[in-house]
DNA sequence: AGTCTTCCATACGCACGCGTATGGATCAAG
DNA sequence: CTTGATCCATACGCGTGCGTATGGAAGACT
């Protein structure tokens, strides 16, 4: 099966591999056996290739790591806004942010494995940038629910503490998190719990 | 410097590497670069010494992650009961485990560390029964409170996700971790958050 | 038909960790 | 003083992943 690129051919019509491939790949191979797993040539096995592939696409591991972190990044920041969406009501935004969170099982072991490898100092970066950014949203949400800054603050880390948690729960010890009719109630009284909806401003 | 044991020899008084120091330093590498920066000859140099004493102790590297992991374990396990102690209080309990939680910066690390590698089935299991232990307490103490079954897991599960959620933020994003009086001040939140104490039973 | 570029295979040297084999040093026991 | 046991050092082979060097196939261009 030869190329064969007929139509559209220019400089973005190959069906050969691309950076973008690999990178998936690599996330792919984060989400089942962490940063370590990110090695070239195994990598190279699983797409049927060798390592003269990929040392024509990135210059090392760590060019291929940043572009995988990179990929990522773009999605988690992406989610915030897409899966959420054009919606006003800042109640209604952390209920989705709620489900939202609970939904990817990859991205939460995606998640979970990137940020387990805290020491590496690129890596860092990356996970503080996602984290930050998901706070603040959290925190803008809480904000304009009438808390105060220091408030605000205070609850978005807790929602977000809570997500991190839940998201541990379901990968260490899945038996223990509920499905269908009761993991619902579960969920409503999370959001219960951590939407203080009626309050004004007051946390004391 | 030879030993020189002079009194108490008999068989414990033996100031050559133990193999339970082994599992510390173990538990250390683990702590800092994860589980697969337990590797024999790294520790060894740590340690001062070489392979050779480390293949005496112990038969081979899953010998001493398992000796690790149980030390591990073990603390974990008398942590709940020691921290806590007899205390009668379920509410104070819950207070108690919630401030021990946040206590031990290594002890934080190291679980995080740990549960990061739940793929490696020995390691699974370690974690699986650690978890489940000290959510199992907390199930108590929501019990105790007055809660029925349902309602007590899932007040137990959301205060556990709300621990693990905040070591990773402690760990990950330790500059929005506030420090001092914000810190007692977060802590307060969450408590009056997630343990209703007037509240019967009613959950809806 | 011939050249050039793109994309990949093959082959090599290197580093590092695992596990084993073997010897040496030290001390207790006889 | 000799023997045996304890604890560790040294030296080796093996596997595996990284990075490089070089060649080759296959389409594009003239």
């Amino acid at each position: 099966m030869p190329p064969a690129a007929n139509a559209a051919n220019s400089a973005e019509a190959r069906q050969s591999l691309t950076a973008d491939a690999w990178a998936e790949a690599a996330l792919d191979a984060i989400a089942n056996g962490g940063l370590d797993a990110v090695a070239v040539e195994p990598l190279a096995r699983r797409l049927g290739v060798t390592k003269g592939s990929f040392y024509w696409h990135f210059a090392n591991r760590d060019a291929l790591l940043r572009a995988a972190l990179a990929r990522w990044e773009q999605a988690e920041t992406d989610d915030i806004v897409a899966r959420v969406g054009p919606e006003a009501d800042p109640y209604t935004r952390i209920v989705k942010l709620f489900k939202a969170a609970n939904a990817s099982y990859r991205a939460g072991r995606l998640y979970l494995a990137i940020a387990a490898a805290e020491d590496k100092p690129m890596v860092q970066a990356f996970v503080r940038r996602v984290s930050e950014r998901r706070m603040g949203y959290l925190y803008d949400c809480y904000h304009a629910l009438g808390f105060a800054e220091d408030e605000a603050r205070d609850w978005a880390r807790f929602a977000y503490a809570t997500f991190m948690g839940n998201l541990q729960i379901g990968r260490d010890t899945p038996d223990l998190m509920p499905t269908g009719e009761k993991f619902s109630e579960y969920v409503k009284l999370m959001i219960k719990v951590l939407i203080p909806r009626a309050t004004g401003s007051a946390v004391d």
